[in-house]
DNA sequence: GAAATTTTTGCAACCGGTTGCAAAAGAAAT
DNA sequence: ATTTCTTTTGCAACCGGTTGCAAAAATTTC
């Protein structure tokens, strides 16, 4: 059907060398014999076919992007900068969805059979063995939102949550709050320990402060509005630091029904700040995960990994800060 | 590195071709052979490569998955299902993002250089001339979301956008209102066009009603808010259809900025039901596409398409229905 | 202008598979 | 035990490219 190297070589009168030369960077073909072939690849409209090529190349130029994440509407923002910068380097994503998957063997060997290049794990509750199933298989693979302890041979792009939890911490000590209170997303999620703990960290001088906490099933705005509904039937904190945005807003509407008014009766302060946080309806103060940062660092990482595939293990960990919106009362 | 058929066929001591078979279904291979083969194979670890395979069965089973709106919540739901649907067909998707690409034969040529088997173009305003370009190379596609008659000769599947503006003006005449109007997406997409001529068509035999309109630049809260604040200065309409729920959210914020109360001073419809509309702090009255529906009917269609190109196309469109919540006052 | 050097070109093998065809093996019929 | 029919197997060509190597052509050197 479309033309192929054999039919542009005929076309031209040379061998397919010289036409598959014309098409490879760096390979050598005298301006004449270039002229000739393009001319005759303009007439059939030829173009190579990548996959026949990367039969002897080894290269596909593909990358398996792989999440589990297909509800929170941060993601989105993420497919959005992972697509754009792997395209903008001449790579291209094969989207996996691992929402309802368990093995990580089963999704290996399906990467493998598509002889992708690279494998970005984009999710922070997926269990490590994922991204260690690849890298036992040698493929180049980095953990994009990754907990960088938990598994040092693999490279992981993204925060430092017990990090994020102190500062969530310091700000609602700065803010005089004298009972708080963590509202986690899903329990066994290293990102939901990892703020945790950093959350209790820097409670842990303030002896004056109290602190309770629960977790959500999940991040999504019906998980915060139930815990924040059961919550509130017993003894409510001051003020509560969420796990997540959309955690947030559910929290938010819960507190509505209660009849209680935000920041005066009760603060709260999101994790993320996603678009919608900024939203005037909204207006979450929250903690800014610097999303952009991360994933044009991840690219960066893998595009690196594809000429260096035994690059020594690293982690690139970005700061977050606080955005200051509505939802907590003002500096004392 | 990987194990290859070759591999597996000389620990078997058999022939390539038998090797083959064995994981070629419908294949004809006795049962000692396919024992003797699978043994070697597990052993070694081998799975065939699709891209190798692709090669003479011209099949790889990769489909393009082509979009140009990363920013509407909308499409993670969309991106979701999509990639669930192709994957339990065995499937795979290669995610194209066209944000900033305004030439149709570059992401052909891209397509066709990874021998994709078809292409989902999930837009509803992306320039028709894309999902031609796809079928001019004679590459199945179908335009879901897309407008069934602006190209009669690509599969659509989705909803008809006149009918939906029909409905929406409906709804706002049986409340009574008297003055209505509708702030559309933006102005160029088909979509917006089919919509707002619906909505007229509803309301042409109302002489009691007037209608105005405008249009927000793109589908985002703060176009929706932008334009709701223009629009506040000026004479208000008693209820506002709106193109989308995600701009019908930020005319919300512009209402309660203006101290105007929802429904009681001015009503607002939306459209497409995101799974936000349906937070109780938001609580969107809106036309409900069937999201779920038209996906899972776009990846059947194009299952069918891989054997039968050829295929007369048609377009499946799918009714949309109210869904009644808080922004417009009762019926009376 | 011949020799030495560099650049360009084609041959042929290979990447990892599939498949039409004919030979070999097995099963059924006589 | 033969013959006939069916199933299984291997050979070899092919899918659409790339690439090491040596021959051919072009360029430089003397």
């Amino acid at each position: 059907m479309a033309a192929t190297l054999k039919d542009v070589a005929m076309k031209a009168g040379v061998s397919t060398s010289a036409v598959s030369r014309t098409f490879t960077d760096g390979a050598s073909v005298s301006d004449k014999m270039r002229r000739k072939v393009e001319k005759a690849a303009a007439d059939l409209g030829y173009s190579p076919n990548f996959l026949a090529r990367s039969l002897t190349t080894r290269r596909t130029k593909l990358i398996g992007l792989v999440s589990n994440n297909f509800h929170n509407p941060i993601f989105l923002q993420v497919f959005d900068l992972f697509t754009k910068g792997l395209q903008e380097r001449g790579l291209r994503p094969l989207l996996v969805n691992l929402s309802s998957e368990t093995d990580p063997e089963h999704s290996v060997q399906m990467l493998n059979q598509y002889s992708v290049d690279g494998v970005v794990v984009a999710s922070s509750t997926l269990p490590p063995a994922f991204s260690k199933a690849f890298r036992d298989k040698r493929i180049p693979v980095v953990n994009t939102f990754g907990r960088y302890s938990s598994s040092p041979e693999v490279h992981v792009v993204g925060i430092d949550n017990a990090e994020a939890g102190r500062m969530a911490a310091q700000t609602l000590v700065a803010r005089g709050y004298k009972k708080v209170a963590f509202l986690g997303g899903p329990e066994a999620a290293t990102s939901t320990q990892d703020r945790l703990k950093g959350f209790l960290e820097g409670l842990a001088p303030h002896s004056d402060i109290t602190v309770t906490h629960s977790f959500a099933t999940q991040y999504s705005f019906q998980a915060g509005r139930t815990e924040m509904l059961r919550l509130a039937q017993s003894d409510l904190a001051e003020a509560y630091f969420c796990g997540d945005d959309v955690l947030s807003i559910g929290v938010l509407s819960a507190i509505k029904d209660a009849s209680l008014r935000v920041p005066d009766d009760i603060g709260i302060i999101g994790f993320n700040d996603m678009e919608m946080s900024s939203w005037e309806n909204i207006a979450l103060t929250t903690i800014h995960q610097p999303i952009k940062q991360i994933i044009n660092s991840s690219v960066e990482l893998m595009v690196a990994m594809l000429d260096e595939p035994d690059r020594y293990p690293e982690a690139r960990l970005f700061p977050c800060r606080i955005i200051e919106r509505d939802t907590l009362h003002p500096l004392l």
